[in-house]
DNA sequence: GATGAATGAGGATTCATTCAT
DNA sequence: GATGAATGAATCCTCATTCAT
């Protein structure tokens, strides 16, 4: 009665990371349906049996990609450990997740394109909402800080603004390291980051 | 003589801030040389007797946009201040940087997004070298640091880590200043990075 | 014996019948072999089991449609008429038979489509002769009018051409339901078109 | 300044011939666009330049063909006859219409077929209304049949299903036509229809 | 110099057909 | 026998580039 079994979200990731692995080499617009068909070992027209179309791959993709930093993200607050360990751990657990993506790199960059020219226009809004993730994550970063300054373990700053700061400086840092991985030691630049922002948010008693 | 005298130079620029304008607002690979050429209010043919390609076109708005930076950096390492002044200086004049470009904050993307592809393929390596390009603005961020720790005002770090972060630091927080300019205020931006930074980064005598 | 005994011909009919409701709905065209397993309720493999490929299925949709009205006329023409009550029968026989088939009627448009093509064209001249058909009919309606034109019931007329204006009428007069039902009362026309013919047929002796 | 001069207009009816001969000779569907643009000795994006889609052409197609046809209707309704000399003229300034078709008799078919479909879907309502078009050609026949009854003329009928039957009549002896042209004649065809539906709508004044 | 009409290579997508289960 | 997952040929349409005027 039933035919050939097929896992199909197996096979749906399988063709994700195909194409995730081809939007990185190639970037989404010079990524062919059949570039990914290949990477993936099957058919053109197969893929379609299983995304309605590039874009919506793009969007898997993206969501794909998200999903993991957001649950470590969570472990993380979940923990028992003070704010500046906190502050610590999530910036090793977003230098891990970045290099647990692999090849997928540099499909960050096609992500952040992609994102800043969705939020200027009308449509994807709801399905590829890239503000709303960097609000999310950015947020996560202000509550720590101000945990921090509530219980005197850092200086009074302006939370929101160095939220947006650290946040950023792990993706420039990323985004340097793909573009010249010789050049950027990843492991010093984890320890360096967190040195600089604890060394300059911490309050010191004797001053 | 000349039955008409054209300013080729002056429509050059035309073009190319017509392009920018466009790649900003829909991305290298949407826009559309039409598109470009309705916005420089020319005929689309006339675009080619000033560039040979729509490729040359993105490499030419990469050298305009980096042109003046360059520029800016020079003037600062020329002038006359102590380390610490030369990197607060440095972060005002990239965000400044930034602003004058105006509208065309969106291209960076672009620029990142085919920089990054490009390292990792062959051809353009010598036109479009985004990889030279962070380095020598790394280089420049570098020997200022290295000049503090020479005169004791900045303690030993890496500095070539701390580059890096302090470069990526600025890339990021333009990200998202375009990505959600709401959520960003680039002036607290502007003073907060420079704060962290010189306050880290500040030998203290006591201790 | 058989571990499954299946009446391949009522299956086959099935399948046939849920293909002219799709082609009915759709075109050929635009009908989708998986639209016409989903009609089925059978799997769209299953369609390859009974029928070799999508134009096979057209062509045995039209002999099965084709298929009743030969007989109906047949029986007409067994029957003790003269020849105005034959016309008359033929006639509302068409209307009959283009009832009984339902939702099918849209399909005479791909049928005729179809077949003008392929009387153009070379392949499948014998499986799909739409141009015997028409003859066969026409041909009928001729032997009618010569009959009668013999016994001195019709005035003498150019039976061929008659005979094909009678058969294009009730051709025409379907089309134009099929288009727009509410326009066209199909008893007033059977009716008023027996009238028409016969009255301009019928051989007045005072004159 | 003003660099090649073409007439779009004149260019347009091109393509528009060519694609009608092309729908013609293979039916809509499987007309590609480059049998269009060979036909029309160019290129297959040139096409493009003057019509939006496939569909668009057909749509044109549609309207062109009508076009004439109504131009020629509304002048016999013009002249000075009476109702039985303008419905001759009618019949023959349809059968006129269709052979300055040439070629493209076939097309009917299609223009048929998708009409049909259309009318039981819902887009395209208002740009290719074949059921308002048959309304409007029936209700000129219906006028004419009104006014014969109302000056004497005509014996008092169903004048909108008489209307009916010999629109229906025209396509149907066309369809035979395109079908079969060594069967029909279709001089013959003009004469008989006019003969047949005159003489039974003549109101004897002796009876 | 400037233009935009013409072009055709290129790519996303559809869908009839196959075939392993 | 029945199925539907897999396939790739086929096709519409886009758009960078050319070139006649």
């Amino acid at each position: 009665m039933s035919p050939k079994i097929v896992d199909k979200t197996e096979k749906k990731r399988t063709i994700l990371q195909a194409a995730m692995k081809v939007f990185a080499r190639k970037g989404f617009a010079k990524a062919k349906m059949n570039d990914i068909a290949l990477e993936a070992g099957i058919g053109k027209g197969t893929i379609y049996e299983y995304f309605r179309s590039k874009d919506q791959i793009f969007i898997n993709a993206f969501h794909f990609f998200i999903g993991d930093m957001e649950a470590e993200f969570n472990k993380i607050l979940a923990r028992d450990m003070n704010p500046k360990e906190k502050l610590v751990a999530i910036i090793k657990a977003t230098f891990d997740s970045f290099f647990s993506a692999g090849d997928f790199g540099g499909i960050l960059m096609d992500f952040w394109a992609e994102g800043i020219r969705n939020h200027q226009q009308e449509a994807m809004e709801d399905v590829f909402n890239l503000k709303e993730v960097y609000r999310k994550y950015r947020q996560i970063i202000m509550d720590i800080l101000e945990e921090g300054i509530r219980c005197g373990m850092f200086r009074e700053i302006d939370t929101q603004t160095t939220a947006s700061l650290l946040f950023g400086c792990l993706d420039g840092i990323m985004l340097q390291y793909i573009l010249d991985p010789a050049f950027v030691d990843m492991n010093a630049a984890s320890r360096t980051l967190a040195d600089i922002f604890t060394t300059s948010l911490t309050k010191h008693k004797s001053r």
